[in-house]
DNA sequence: TCTGGGGTCCTAGGACCC
DNA sequence: TCTGGGGTCCTAGGACCC
C-alpha cells in the first residue's frame, strides 16, 4: 500500500452500449442491449436504461428479451468498441506510461509517474476530475467512472462507488474503514463459489473476514485464494502496475444454435478455428506447443483436451489436425453446443520452418479428409463465395446438396442458404495472403 | 431452448529426473 | 520385504474476470 491515492482505475460506463447510443442518436435514452442474439446468446452490456428492468451483463438474451421487449438488442460492433477502446487508452498512455489495460473498456493508471507536482488528494482529484473531461472529449461524448486509492484494489472498488460518470477517492488511510461493512464479493476473486464457501463459515462481510486467520482462511479456500483474501481483507496490496502485459493463450471458441451431433461437422468446424487461431497468432509474431480443444456437451458438461507438440506452431494444418485428433477421442454422442480451440505455452518466435509444416516428429494422426479450397467438394468450414450473398462457408453437405452459412462480423449467425452442389454461382474462396480482418 | 467469448490463475495427480 | 523428497512438466478441471 502507497502513502498516496496515486493508483487510478478508469471504467468507461455501459461501454459497448454507449458506443451503439453514441452512434446512433434514436437509440439516446433507450433501452439498448448489446450481446447474442442468437437463440442461445447472453447479454454483453445493458445500458442503464435497460438495467431499469432488471437486465444485466451475463443474463442470457432470452430473459433479457422478456424483461425488456421494447429495448434494442444488438449484436455489437467491436471494430467500432475497439476504436474507441484504442483512443482512451492512447490519451491514458500520454499521461502515464504504466497503464495496464483489463479489459476494452478497463485500465488501471499508475499516477506516480504522471509528473504531478505532488500526490495529495486535492492534486489527483483535480487531475483525475480533468482526465474524465478529456476522455470524453476523446470518444466523442462516452463517459468513464474512475477510482482512485492507495492500491489497485481500493481504486478499483472506488471507481465503483459512484457509477456512472463519477468520481471517487480514497483518502489514504480510510480504506479499511471503507471495507470493513462491504460484503465479500467487493474482493476481486471472491464469485459465487467463494461466497458461498465463506457464507457457510459464517462469512459475509469484509469485516468477517478480517477476523479469521490466515490458517482458516487457507483451509476454507486453499493456499494461494486464501492468503490473497487475508491480505485485501486488511486492504493490504502491493501489485504494480503492469504494462504491457503478455498474452498467454490465444483462442477461438462457439456456441451453436442447435447441438451438433455430425462429426464430420465438428472436424470442419474445429478445422476453420484452427484457421483463426493461426492467423491471430502470426498477426502477433506468436507460436504456441500446447494445442487444446473444448468442447460443451449438451447437458453443459464441459471438457477440455490437450497436446503439447515438440516445438511451437502457428501452422493451421497442425494446430487443426491436432484439434481433429483430439476430438476423436470424445464421445459426443449426446450432442455438442459448444467447440473450440485454443493454443498457449506462446512462445514469441516462430519456428524455423525446416520441413514444410514441421510435423515431421509427431505421432501419427488419423487420417482426416482436410477441407481443401482448390477443389469443388464441399467440405464442412471450408470457405465459399455466392454472386449475390457474398462470403459464407460451408455448412453441411451431402446428396448433391451443399448447405452455406453467410456469416459477417456483424452477424455471427447469418443466414443459411442451400444450393445445388453444381451451381456456378457458388465458388471456392481462396483466402487473400494474411489478410488483416479485424483491428 | 436456461447458461457467450476471450482470457487469467490455481489445484491436483502422474510422469520423470536427480 | 521396504519404499525420500524436491523440482518441473504435462494434463484436466474449475473459479473467476470483463
Amino acid at each position: 500500500m502507497r502513502a498516496h491515492a496515486s493508483v487510478m482505475h478508469l471504467d468507461l460506463d455501459a461501454f459497448f452500449a454507449a458506443v451503439e447510443q453514441r452512434d446512433k442518436p434514436s437509440l439516446r435514452g433507450k433501452p439498448v442491449v448489446v450481446g447474442g442474439v442468437g437463440g442461445r446468446g447472453v447479454v454483453s452490456t445493458a445500458s442503464y436504461e435497460a438495467r431499469v428492468y432488471g437486465v444485466r451483463s451475463a443474463m442470457s438474451t432470452r430473459e433479457a428479451r422478456s424483461r425488456c421487449p421494447h429495448a434494442a438488442f444488438l449484436s455489437g460492433r467491436f471494430h467500432a468498441y475497439r476504436e474507441a477502446s484504442h483512443a482512451v487508452m492512447s490519451l491514458l498512455r500520454s499521461v502515464s506510461p504504466l497503464v495496464e489495460p483489463l479489459s476494452l473498456d478497463e485500465a488501471f493508471v499508475d499516477l506516480e509517474r504522471a509528473g504531478l507536482p505532488d500526490l495529495e488528494v486535492e492534486t489527483v482529484t483535480a487531475f483525475a476530475e480533468e482526465l474524465r473531461g478529456r476522455v470524453t472529449e476523446a470518444t466523442r461524448g462516452l463517459t468513464a467512472s474512475v477510482g482512485l486509492g492507495t492500491s489497485k484494489f481500493i481504486a478499483k472498488v472506488a471507481s465503483d462507488l459512484d457509477k456512472p460518470d463519477g468520481l471517487v477517492v480514497v483518502a489514504p488511510g480510510t480504506e479499511r474503514d471503507l471495507l470493513r461493512p462491504m460484503s465479500v464479493t467487493v474482493i476481486p476473486g471472491v464469485g459465487p463459489a467463494t461466497t458461498e464457501r465463506l457464507r457457510r463459515a459464517g462469512i459475509t462481510t469484509v469485516a468477517d473476514l478480517e477476523a479469521v486467520s490466515l490458517d482458516e482462511l487457507v483451509r476454507l479456500v486453499g493456499k494461494a485464494h486464501g492468503s490473497g483474501l487475508w491480505s485485501l481483507a486488511r486492504a493490504q496490496d502491493d501489485r504494480a502496475v503492469v504494462a504491457d502485459r503478455e498474452a498467454k493463450s490465444v483462442s477461438v471458441e462457439g456456441t451453436y444454435d442447435t447441438d451438433l451431433t455430425d462429426r464430420r461437422l465438428m472436424e470442419g468446424l474445429l478445422t476453420r478455428q484452427a484457421g483463426e487461431v493461426a492467423t491471430r497468432l502470426r498477426k502477433h509474431g506468436l507460436s504456441g506447443r500446447t494445442i487444446t480443444i473444448k468442447v460443451r456437451l449438451h447437458d453443459f458438461t464441459t471438457l477440455s483436451r490437450s497436446s503439447t507438440l515438440v516445438s511451437p506452431t502457428d501452422a493451421t494444418a497442425t494446430i487443426a489436425r491436432t484439434a481433429r485428433a483430439l476430438l476423436a477421442d470424445l464421445d459426443t454422442s449426446g450432442g455438442v453446443r459448444l467447440l473450440g480451440v485454443g493454443v498457449s505455452g506462446l512462445a514469441d518466435w516462430v519456428q524455423e520452418d525446416l520441413f514444410g509444416e514441421t510435423e515431421a516428429e509427431e505421432e501419427p494422426l488419423p487420417e482426416v479428409e482436410v477441407p481443401h479450397h482448390s477443389r469443388r467438394t464441399w467440405a464442412p468450414g471450408m470457405d465459399v463465395e455466392h454472386t449475390e450473398m457474398g462470403r459464407g462457408w460451408v455448412w453441411g453437405s451431402g446428396r448433391g446438396v451443399v448447405t452455406v452459412r453467410f456469416e459477417t462480423a456483424e452477424t455471427p449467425a447469418g443466414p443459411v442458404r442451400s444450393y445445388a452442389e453444381d451451381d456456378p454461382a457458388l465458388s471456392a474462396w481462396v483466402p487473400p495472403p494474411l489478410p488483416d480482418e479485424q483491428g
